[in-house]
RNA sequence: GGGCGCAUAACUCAGCGGUAGAGUGCCACCUUCACACGGUGGAAGUCGUAGGUUCGAAUCCUACUGCGCCCA
């Protein structure tokens, strides 16, 4: 059962290859429903849920994307470890203008749009193309350990989701929360189609402030406005002044002269409007084209003269400049005002550019009859969600910025002018009538029509935490499922997505959609700047799974670019891959979720250095060998089941203490979304403790003579390696799986994904008076290697050791742990180290280093006739005189102060008091270290 | 204009009131029978600047400088 995977596999190798062990478990993990989540009412098992933020169907696997999925994944995977029925929800977001888009383009390589297709047509080449080369993203997912349960994955152009979205739009109608009006939108003249507030960016850029003069009808005078879009005027239906600008009170109600258009202008007063510092202080206004001026013409009943064709030219409206693009209407209009004399001068100007998120085009403010969402009431239960605690933002700081939204929040424009998406379940009849219905009512007449336009993409998504999983049937998955536990996404769609789940999931479902908010970052490159095409520093994640060599990233960043120009951009852009030849090696999906999981969520920008992936693939390679090694030490017929009397030895307990903590560490802060803490912690237990001291250590015992004895050992290791693999399956989940299943125990589950996660106290436990003295043994340890490698004694070459300390309980300790002193400082067989009191004679030719101790100072004198140098052991004991002395200070100041005495805490005060007596006795043996170093010749 | 965030070793990042940490890189020695994707040891930071609070500040507060993001 169990070993299926393994079966005929070789034998572990010598460094950990990756691509191999990935494709066969995820395989296994696949084929055997390890991802399975459960909708049986009778599974008692807790529930857990992440919705995955379902990526475009148009995209391909990104570094956001790579972060996403492992953060989620690590999640995931943790809380299956714990047990829990896991749902971890997969899709594909159908993308509307992105998709449509990409097969326009498609389209226009054959000389074709798709108005020579029609609709039907036109959807029908969407969906070939879907399932032709749409959707790879998940496929990419997979090759991450994405744990998804992939067989649910919901598409939101499938007709169940397609359900849903006709249900909410017809509920929402019928409680007046949707509704058609006319009004300013923004509108897309390349795309074609009105866009949301959240889908324009707002672009500083420098333009011009253009001044022109009104002439006042039927007497002389002028008035003359300042403006950034001359070519609006065409549309001005009136001139504001301040009311209380005295410069302008003779002009209060009288007509303005428009010099194109057969009208007249008024000149109003306004508050809200004008700023009277501002330019002239006389404004032109447009309501149909501009924001402010519409509210304005709002209040004054002002008309409102439409000047744009769908497709940004200039209308029939502006008379002499029809037929112009705007941008050309603009030049057009500042000359003919020119050629009348009426031009006033112009000015360098910051401005802000509405530009549209899709098509980068100027965005347009038009008049349009468009279908809204009303959004306030739904904003408020989205709000108190939050704020009751029903809903947790983390990190907490974004809050605020969601509360700020919600606050502020405008209705919703959800209707487009496309073809792909979902389209608007509303008939129009011959004399203006509307009907909603979920389906077209079969009493409806050949003249009535439905709405040709779709649903913004995000509107399906907003359904995404429910639709997915049964709604609005009330079916058993969406029972055990609804609520979700966790949404985890970039904080970039805090608006767009998580605001409006929010607020559908507690209009339609009653309660918000999760418990927790998870945001992370964005990732850039490593000098700071966001990934981009342009940029030409998008890094594909798969080249970094699979390895690539730099030609082959350079297609992606800079397709048709020169290659070596691709190049430099690149490494300007990675100053730690420029050290690389040829390209990213194969680092693997462990070592790139690794890297992922080490950056905390508060990070806004997460840089990613290459390099630093390379660090944590030393650590997969680690993990490897540690566990090579570790089979090799137990031995052919040692298993998890061998019976085992002896007691665990000091340093059994040492490294099992060491273990507890690290799952003390690691299990709340995956809980708690402190990924990154659990994993620093795990990595620094397993590679410095386990494999630096604890494998060092127990490696010439097993290896020993008396191995049979060693049983209670082997034991340890055991534990220990198999304990650490489950620590660190959430992070990385395939080497783990690999090595756990090549373990000799008996497996309850057939896979480590099953767990148990470790917990302190259970997998083992703590234990401060070992970890203390474990301290002073490794401390006496690295001062003895210190001294070896300062006088550069070859590692092969054995050196006398002899330890001295006043403190009996040291010298104890000492004694019995003096085969691990041995090994780790190399010490010379025929001549055991020496534990023994202070005060003895110096032979000549021993150098000496200071361990401060709070038993007392321990003294470790390595003997090395034949080795030394009078100036290198000078050198030595300078550079150790120089730190302790600067400590001295240090503590000397905060203990000479008088308040600190007296107002700092008790245990602050004593133990700054050690500290001192240890450095100053350290201080002291130095000395006589020195004085002893000088007699050397 | 409003809001949020960041500035710590050469680089990428932790730490967020009690004598500065990691990875990579760098230097020295070493191919020792798990791993050179390795071992041992080492060098390297006035924690952006200026004030303040505190016995004590990288850590809290204020201002400033630089960078970034969001909203209008």
């Amino acid at each position: 059962m169990s070993d299926a995977a393994t079966d005929g596999t070789p034998d572990l190798t010598k460094g950990y290859e990756p691509r191999e062990v990935e494709a066969r478990w995820f395989k296994f993990w696949s084929e055997s429903g390890v991802f399975h989540a459960s909708d049986d009412p009778a599974d008692t098992r807790p529930v857990y849920c992440v919705p995955m933020p379902p990526p475009n169907v148009t995209g391909s696997l990104h570094m956001g994307h790579a972060l996403m999925t492992t953060l989620e994944d690590v999640l995931v995977r943790k809380k299956r470890m714990d047990g829990f029925n896991v749902l971890y929800q997969p899709g594909i977001d159908h993308a509307g203008i992105a998709t449509q888009t990409v097969v326009e383009r498609q389209l226009q390589r054959e000389g074709k749009t798709r108005f020579d297709l029609g609709r039907e047509e036109f959807e029908k080449r969407i969906w070939k193309w879907k399932a032709e080369s749409g959707g790879r993203i998940a496929e990419q997912q997979r090759v991450l350990g994405a744990s998804a349960d992939w067989p649910r994955s919901k598409f939101t152009m499938d007709p169940d989701q397609n359900v849903a979205v006709r249900e909410a739009f017809v509920r929402l109608y019928e409680e007046g929360l949707i509704y058609r009006a006319t009004r300013l939108i923004n509108w897309d003249p390349v795309l074609q189609t009105s866009l949301s507030d959240l889908e324009v960016d707002h672009e500083e850029n420098n333009g011009e402030l253009f001044e022109f003069a009104y002439k006042v009808d039927g007497e002389d005078g002028e008035l003359v406005v300042a403006t950034t879009r001359p070519e609006t005027m065409l549309g001005d239906t009136a001139v504001a002044v301040h009311p209380e600008d005295a410069r302008y009170t003779h002009l209060h109600g009288k007509m303005l002269v428009h010099p194109f258009v057969d009208r007249k202008v008024p000149v109003i007063t306004d508050a809200i409007l004008v700023d009277m510092k501002f330019g002239t202080g006389a404004v032109k206004v447009t309501p149909a084209h501009d924001f402010n001026d519409f509210a304005t013409g709002k209040r004054h009943g002002l008309e409102e003269i439409n000047l744009l064709n769908l497709d940004g030219t200039m209308n029939d409206a502006c008379g002499q400049f029809a037929g112009l693009p705007r941008e050309r209407a603009r030049t057009a209009v500042k000359k003919a005002l020119d050629e009348k004399g009426l031009v006033r001068g112009a000015k360098q100007h910051r401005l802000t550019i509405p530009k549209s998120q899709r098509s980068g085009t100027t965005v347009e403010p038009m008049l349009s009859t468009q279908w809204f969402t009303k959004m306030d009431g739904m904003a408020k239960a989205a709000l108190e969600a939050v704020r009751s605690g029903e809903t947790k933002i983390i990190p907490e700081e974004w809050q605020k910025t969601y509360d700020h939204f919600l606050e502020n929040i405008q209705d919703w424009c959800i209707s487009r002018q496309l073809w792909w998406g979902h389209q608007i379940p509303a008939w129009h009849g011959p004399d203006g009538k509307i009907v909603v219905a979920r389906e077209r009512p079969a009493d409806l007449g050949p003249e009535w029509v439905q709405d040709p336009d779709v649903l913004d993409t995000w509107f399906s998504s907003a359904l995404w935490p429910f639709a997915t999983i049964g709604w609005p049937e009330n079916t058993d998955l969406l029972k055990k499922f609804y609520p979700a536990s966790d949404l985890e996404t970039g904080y970039d769609i805090l608006f767009f997505w998580v605001a409006r789940m929010m607020m559908f999931g507690i209009h339609f479902m009653g309660k918000a959609p999760f418990s927790r908010v998870l945001l992370h970052g964005l990732i850039v490159d490593e000098t700071g700047d966001k990934m981009s095409k342009v940029k030409g520093n998008v890094i594909d994640p798969l080249d970094l799974v699979y390895g690539a060599t730099f030609a082959e990233v350079m297609e992606k960043t800079l397709p048709g670019a020169p290659p070596a120009e691709a190049l430099a951009k690149f490494k300007k852009a990675y100053p730690s891959a420029a050290t690389m030849e040829s390209g990213f090696p194969a680092y693997g999906a462990d070592a790139l979720r690794f890297t992922l999981s080490t950056f905390p969520p508060s990070n806004k920008r997460i840089a990613l250095a290459p390099k630093r992936i390379e660090g944590y693939r030393h650590f997969v390679n680690k993990v490897w060998n540690a566990t090579r090694l570790s089979l090799e030490l137990l031995g052919e017929g040692f298993t998890g089941d061998t019976a085992v009397s002896g007691e665990p030895s000091f340093f059994d307990t040492w490294i099992l203490s060491r273990l507890a903590k690290a799952a003390e560490i690691a299990h709340p802060a995956i809980d708690a979304f402190r990924i990154d803490e659990a994993s620093n912690e795990i990595y620094s237990f397993f590679w410095d403790d386990f494999c630096a001291w604890y494998l060092e250590i127990v490696k010439p015992v097993l290896r020993g003579a008396k191995a049979d004895e060693a049983l209670a050992t082997k034991r340890t290791l055991l534990t220990v390696l198999e304990t650490s693999l489950r620590l660190l399956h959430p992070m990385m989940p395939y080497v783990t799986e690999e090595l756990w299943q090549r373990l000799p125990i008996t497996r309850k589950n057939k896979s480590i994904a099953f767990g148990p996660y470790p917990r302190a106290g259970v997998d083992a436990k703590t234990d401060k008076k070992v970890d203390a003295q474990m301290a002073a043994l490794k401390a006496s340890i690295s001062a003895a290697r210190t001294i070896r490698s300062e006088h550069e004694v070859h590692p092969a070459n054995e050196v006398k050791l002899t330890i001295r300390t006043d403190s009996e309980e040291l010298r104890t300790f000492f004694g019995e742990k003096i085969d691990a002193v041995r090994v780790l400082v190399k010490t010379d067989k025929s001549a055991p180290p020496v534990v023994e009191a202070t005060g003895g004679p110096r032979p000549k030719g021993t150098m000496v280093s200071i361990v401060p101790h709070e038993l007392g100072t321990i003294e470790i004198l390595v003997d090395l006739s034949g080795h030394v140098t009078k100036a290198k052991e000078l050198e030595r004991i300078a550079r150790a005189q120089k730190a302790i002395e600067k400590d001295l200070a240090a503590i000397e100041k905060k203990l000479g102060s008088k308040a600190f005495a007296e107002r700092a805490p008790k245990e602050v005060v004593e133990e700054s008091h050690a500290q001192k007596k240890a450095l100053l006795e350290a201080k002291e043996r130095l000395e006589g270290a020195r004085k002893l170093a000088e007699e050397l010749d």
